[in-house]
DNA sequence: CATGAATGAGAATTCATTCAT
DNA sequence: GATGAATGAATTCTCATTCAT
């Protein structure tokens, strides 16, 4: 049995993902997730707490499912190719994460503390690539390394981002072209 | 002298930038305007239209900005060099540029229409890239100039987001220095 | 015709007779005036405003009906016994006044800004009786007659509200004798 | 050992005394008391209930107090004296009562139960008042002594409010010099 | 005895829009 | 062209109360 709080937060990002942040109410939530308004603010006493809540929820599914592709007997390599084909965020499954992250790019952008929520993730998101990379080839120059973890991950929310609201121009296939173009380029450099 | 409808687009665009897409209502446009609250549905009879006519404005100033930094006594790198420093938004002139970039992103992806439009401009911008790009080294493989400007582009698209929302990890000069070492390669490759 | 405001006014002011403080609510405003919601809200912004004009509008009454006892043809002992008459706020077309009174008292002991409006006009009206007072005899020492206005205000504040919650132990006529015994005592004393 | 009712009783009293009749809720009491929502509701089932046990608390320790001024071995003097000043509500500890005797004048003079049960009480002290005044001077003329009793009162009500929202105007000296003045008068005329 | 989930009504406020002037 | 009054729906939030555990 689903627990009540975890029926609400579905809702949310449910609604996040089909109409945006301010197509987010008290009221849409609960008639979505079937109780009475008062029942949503007895778990979420405030809007922005809920907001937050799902905001973390989905959060941790992503760091989950990143953690998930360094199995510990892959090779950095290996790692590597999959953390980022999952920060491409492709597929029907993945959009839900692209869309949210998409959002709160926005709302980082006029709103400091989603700033620093973001700030933080992307921060370990470099970390991991710089990680990898710098596996993948030991002994490279650790500032170049730093720098391609940069660039890497630029290049993967760009496409990612082009890939969710431009599949013309950047249809799935495109973008994992491009990624691995990259990518080649980055493991076989000298 | 500004005309009357020039001002309340100044103001949609001042909320838009300083409180996002929610933070915009016809009441504070008025307010910030100077303007009664019905002289802003004289200009703009619906709320749809005003935001429609403001990202109108903005983007014309953004085509023109960058219209600019293509001269016709430019050599192909220059103006390449100089369009991109333009896309990466940097300096607090350019910040309203990207907020709106991202808020409209947002936006595109939960609303079908905003996605065209958007879907349209950077079109546009790859097309100009990959021109410049073609034009920097005359006779190679369109194809592989196509991919070129693709992951140009979303390098820049991702370097001006992380430059935008995290300034800690992506300070102006490294964003500068990231795209410069990208650039250099792909105007000195065989 | 009675102007939008005013009508607000007068159900702001028949609600709080009616039924207290906590009894005033936008909603019951707008019924009781006939008029929407939005419409209240039109005139004043939010209900701080509301009340604070409809308290604003008593009150100026009530400064007006005592100026109006004061004429200039009067001796300073008509005057005062008129004044204090006005007061003790007898009679049902003075009870509203003497509730709206105590409302603003009961107020005042927890809101700041409330007690500073209260104790201007109570100064004003302790200086009016000083005044009196120290007319009727002429050449008398100033410090006392200060304390007997305080003492006197303080006895018709006591007798008002006692007259207005307490009509068996204090019906009309006992409140008007011994506020009569009291100013007899102060008009002849040596 | 406080029993759990009692500090819910604490809890309501302190909340009527910071922010008045319309500040308390069963919520705040709950969090003040440092318990459940649910368990406020346990010990009183509604919210009108437990306003009135707070009430009659309040009251109780108010008559309790005024009790223990009148000892046996007094002079009558020097009871009527003690239990003056005891009814002007001066000094930090007895505001509390002050605040709660203005909240619950406001509210008697438009709810006719708490009119009465405030009647009874005022009944109570003056004739408590009118019976020190009396055997201070044996043999008087009774309904002269009721008189008094009656001004008395009205005159310490007066100076209690007064001192408990218009500080500056009645600082605790002047009314205790106020009230001495009339007590003077009273113990000493013909 | 006590908790906490849930409800439904009501609170103030903001909103976009219509309309008469 | 422009104003401001008015509306009605929607916003978030707080409230007292009921009920199952």
């Amino acid at each position: 049995m689903t627990t009540a709080p975890q029926r609400l937060l579905d809702a949310v990002i449910a609604l996040l993902v089909a109409e945006g942040y301010e197509g987010v109410s008290v009221r849409k939530v609960a008639t979505r997730a079937g109780v009475s308004i008062g029942a949503v603010q007895h778990h979420f006493p405030t809007k922005d707490a809920m907001l937050t809540a799902a905001m973390a929820e989905a959060s941790a599914a992503f760091q989950h499912r990143l953690a998930a592709r360094v199995p510990a007997d892959a090779t950095a390599e290996q790692a590597l190719r999959a953390v980022c084909d999952e920060l491409l965020g492709l597929g029907p499954e993945r959009r839900t994460a692209s869309v949210l992250w998409v959002a709160r790019l926005a709302r980082a952008s006029v709103d400091e503390p989603t700033a620093r929520t973001h700030a933080e993730e992307w921060r370990d998101i470099e970390d991991l690539l710089a990680g990898l990379l710098g596996a993948t080839r030991p002994g490279r120059d650790p500032s170049g390394v730093r720098d391609q973890a940069g660039a890497l991950l630029a290049l993967l929310d760009g496409l990612a981002t082009a890939a969710l609201v431009e599949p013309d121009r950047m249809p799935s296939e495109r973008a994992e072209r491009l990624l691995a173009l990259t990518l080649d380029r980055l493991l076989t450099e000298p």
